[in-house]
RNA sequence: CGGGGUGUAGCGCAGCCUGGUAGCGCGCCUGGUUUGGGACCAGGAUGUCGGAGGUUCGAAUCCUCUCACCCCGACCA
C-alpha cells in the first residue's frame, strides 16, 4: 500500500478533550474520529487495526469450538420483559420506538436473543454443548462515556454463549473459554491478568475477568506476585490479622477534639498513625435499624462486603447526619462504639487493635488508649469489611497482596440457568425429562482492546503497536521520492517483493520532508521501518530501524526484502 | 443526575473583565528556494464567534434561555 493511495490524517497536536494517552494518541494518529460523545468512527487506519484484533479472536474462538453467528442489534422489548431486564438494565439502554409505537432497543448485550435462538433449536441433550459467539457492535447509554473508545456508547465487542446439559460440562466449556481468552491475549502482545470476579447484576457463579493491567486502568486488581492469586479489589477477601491483640500500653483518656472529624484530623490532632483509630460508619440496614461499622483508619469499607454482612439482598445505606445524632448524640466525626446502644460490626483487623482512639460520642471528644476488654466490649460480629491494601497477606496462604489497576478487556462467566429458566430454554436429558440448559457467557470488548494496547505500548513519539496489532508491520519511507528516479524504483521494487511475500508494507511516497514522514510513520506505531534515500542507495544501502528500541542497521539494497523477511518471520 | 468548566478558522489558543464588527501558531492553497528528523521566503483562502432571544446607535464581549462537549462524583452485563 502506498500513502498516496491510502488514507493518513495525522495531529500535531490533539484535541483538548482528550486526556487519557491512549486516547490522544489514536486521535492524533488519525486512528479514530469522534462524531458525537462516545461515538466515533473507526477511521482506515484505526479499523485495520480493530480488524487485528477480531482476527485474533475470531481465530481463536473457532479453535476453541464455538461457532460464529450474528445477532440483530436492534431487539424488541419482548423478550427482555420475559428476564425483567427491560426495567432492570435501566437508563443504560438505548430504547427506541418503531413507527407503530412497538419499544425495541439497541442491544446492550445478546442473552435474551441467544437463548431464544437456542429454545427454538435445541431440543435434545444430543444438541448439546453448543458454543455461539458474534463479533458485533453494542451500545450502552453510560452516564458518562470517556477516555475515548475505551469507554465508548457504541462499541465492538465479542460475546459467546454456551448451552449445556450439566454444570459438568458448562464447567469444562468456562474453562475451555479461559484458556482460550489466554490464548487471545498472549497473541495480541498484551500484558494481561485473569482475576476471580464479582458476578454482578447479570448473575450466576463462576466469573473472571481478564485486565490489561495499565496505571491508568479503571479498576484495582490484587494479586499475590508468589502465586497465581488475583482478585478484583472489590472481591479479594481481608484475612483477620495473623498477630494477636496487644495488651493494653496505655490508660484510656478523654480529649477535647474542638472541630476535628476526619481521621486525619485526629491523627494530626493526636499524633497518632491512622492505623491506630477506628473510624466509624453508621449505617442503616436493610431492616431499619442503625448500625455502626468500625474500621481501621487507613482502611476502606468495601460495600459489597458491608452489603452481603446485613441481608440476602445486601442492602443498607449510610445514616443520614440526623439519624446518627438522634441515636448517638454527636455528629458523624465524633461518633465511636463506646456506650453506644446499637449493633456493631467490626472489621476482622479492628480487633487486633490495642491503645486505639475513636469517637467519644460527644461533639469535640475522642478517646485515645482504647482497648477492648477493658475499656469496652468486644464487638457484636466481626466481619471482613474492608478492601485489602497493598502488604496484606494473600487470602491463598502464599505471600502478600499487590495492587495493580487494569483495563476489563474480557470477562467469562457461568450463567447457570438464570436465563433458561426465566425464558423456559428447555432440553430432553437421556431420560426424557425437560430440563433449562446451563449457560455460560464469554464477552470480549474488542474496540476496548485497541485503547488498552496503546495504553500499554506507548513512547514519546507515538504508539509502539504489537506486531499482531499494527495496522502495517513495515513502513519504507522514501527519501526525494518526486526526485530521485533510483529512490523510487528501490522503493517500489523492495514494497512490491514484500507485498508479494504477504507482509502488509506502507510506502510513503509522498515526497514529504524526511522529518515528516519519520514523524508520522512513528506516531502510528508501525514496528519495522526501511529508509530508502540518495545518500544510502550510493553505496548500494537502505536501513532498517525497529520502532520499538531504537538502532539503526544498514543493509544492502539488494538484499533488504530477504532480510527483512528472514527477520519478520 | 449533582458539582465545576469550555464553546472564536481543520487543530491548539488569544480577544470577553473595560461593547466600536476578529486575531496568533500549526495546518491548507499558489509560486519559488529547499530536501536524512515536523523547512524557508512571498502571496492567498477559510469564521453565520455553538444556537435563540434581549439590552444598546452598535454585542464574540453585557443579560436571559437553550444546545453541545469536557472534567470530578455516583453508575458500569
Amino acid at each position: 500500500m502506498r500513502v498516496s493511495q491510502f488514507f493518513l490524517s495525522t495531529l500535531k497536536e490533539a484535541p483538548a478533550e482528550a486526556e487519557l494517552v491512549s486516547h490522544r494518541l489514536m486521535l492524533r494518529a488519525g486512528l479514530i474520529r469522534k462524531l458525537g460523545s462516545g461515538l466515533y468512527t473507526w477511521m482506515p487506519l484505526g479499523l485495520r487495526v480493530l480488524r487485528k484484533v477480531e482476527a485474533v479472536v475470531r481465530e481463536e474462538m473457532n479453535a476453541a469450538g464455538a461457532v460464529e453467528l450474528s445477532m440483530p442489534a436492534v431487539q424488541p422489548a419482548e423478550l427482555w420483559e420475559e428476564t425483567g431486564r427491560w426495567a432492570q438494565f435501566g437508563p443504560q439502554m438505548l430504547k427506541i420506538k418503531d413507527r407503530h409505537e412497538r419499544d425495541f432497543c439497541f442491544g446492550p448485550t445478546h442473552e435474551e436473543v441467544i437463548t431464544d435462538i437456542a429454545r427454538r433449536e435445541l431440543r435434545s441433550y444430543r444438541q448439546l454443548p453448543v458454543n455461539f459467539f458474534q463479533i458485533q457492535t453494542k451500545f450502552r447509554d453510560e452516564i458518562r462515556p470517556r477516555f475515548g473508545v475505551m469507554r465508548a456508547r457504541e462499541f465492538l465487542m465479542k460475546d459467546a454463549y454456551s448451552f449445556h446439559a450439566s454444570v459438568d460440562d458448562l464447567q469444562r466449556e468456562y474453562r475451555n473459554m479461559y484458556e482460550a481468552y489466554s490464548r487471545v491475549f498472549t497473541r495480541l502482545g498484551l500484558r494481561f491478568r485473569a482475576v476471580a470476579a464479582d458476578t454482578g447484576a447479570i448473575g450466576g457463579t463462576g466469573s473472571h475477568e481478564f485486565h490489561v493491567l495499565a496505571d491508568s486502568g479503571e479498576d484495582a486488581i490484587a494479586f499475590c506476585p508468589e502465586s497465581d492469586y488475583a482478585a478484583n479489589v472489590e472481591l479479594a477477601e481481608a484475612l483477620a490479622p495473623s498477630e494477636p491483640r496487644p495488651a493494653p500500653g496505655a490508660p484510656m483518656a478523654r480529649h477535647a477534639t474542638p472541630g476535628v472529624h476526619s481521621v486525619d484530623d485526629v491523627a494530626a490532632f493526636l499524633g497518632l498513625p491512622a492505623s491506630r483509630i477506628v473510624k466509624t460508619l453508621a449505617v442503616i440496614a436493610g431492616d431499619g435499624r442503625l448500625v455502626l461499622l468500625l474500621l481501621r483508619g487507613d482502611h476502606q469499607l468495601n460495600e459489597v462486603k458491608a452489603g452481603r454482612k446485613f441481608s440476602p439482598e445486601g442492602g443498607f445505606r449510610f445514616a443520614t447526619e440526623a439519624e446518627i445524632r438522634a441515636r448517638l448524640g454527636a455528629g458523624p466525626g465524633s461518633i465511636g462504639p463506646v456506650g453506644a446502644a446499637v449493633p456493631v460490626v467490626a472489621d476482622r483487623a479492628v480487633v487486633a487493635m490495642g491503645d486505639f482512639s475513636c469517637g467519644a460520642n460527644a461533639d469535640g471528644f475522642h478517646f485515645a488508649g482504647l482497648n477492648f476488654g477493658r475499656d469496652l466490649p468486644l464487638p457484636d460480629h466481626v466481619a471482613d469489611l474492608r478492601n485489602v491494601v497493598d502488604g496484606d497477606p494473600s487470602p491463598d496462604g502464599a505471600g502478600r497482596l499487590a495492587i495493580a489497576r487494569g483495563i476489563e478487556v474480557g470477562h467469562v462467566f457461568q450463567l447457570r440457568t438464570k436465563y433458561s429458566e426465566a425464558m423456559s430454554c428447555q432440553f430432553l436429558d437421556e431420560q426424557g425429562r425437560s430440563r433449562p440448559m446451563e449457560m455460560g457467557c464469554y464477552g470480549i470488548g474488542v474496540s476496548r482492546i485497541v485503547a488498552a494496547a496503546i495504553e500499554q505500548n506507548h513512547d514519546a513519539r507515538g504508539i509502539l503497536f504489537p506486531e499482531a496489532l499494527a495496522p502495517f508491520r513495515v513502513a519504507i519511507v522514501a527519501i526525494g521520492y518526486g526526485k530521485s528516479e533510483a529512490v523510487r524504483g528501490a522503493a517500489h521494487a523492495l514494497h512490491d517483493a514484500l507485498e508479494a511475500a504477504g507482509v502488509e508494507v506502507l510506502l510513503d511516497d509522498r515526497d514529504e520532508r524526511p522529518g515528516v514522514m519519520f514523524a508520522d510513520m512513528e506516531l502510528v506505531g508501525i514496528p519495522h521501518r526501511i529508509t530508502v534515500g540518495e545518500r544510502g542507495l550510493k553505496n548500494g544501502e537502505m536501513e532498517y530501524q525497529p520502532r520499538r528500541d531504537g538502532g539503526v542497521t544498514a543493509l544492502p539494497a539488494a538484499g533488504a526484502a530477504q532480510w527483512l523477511l528472514e527477520r519478520l518471520r
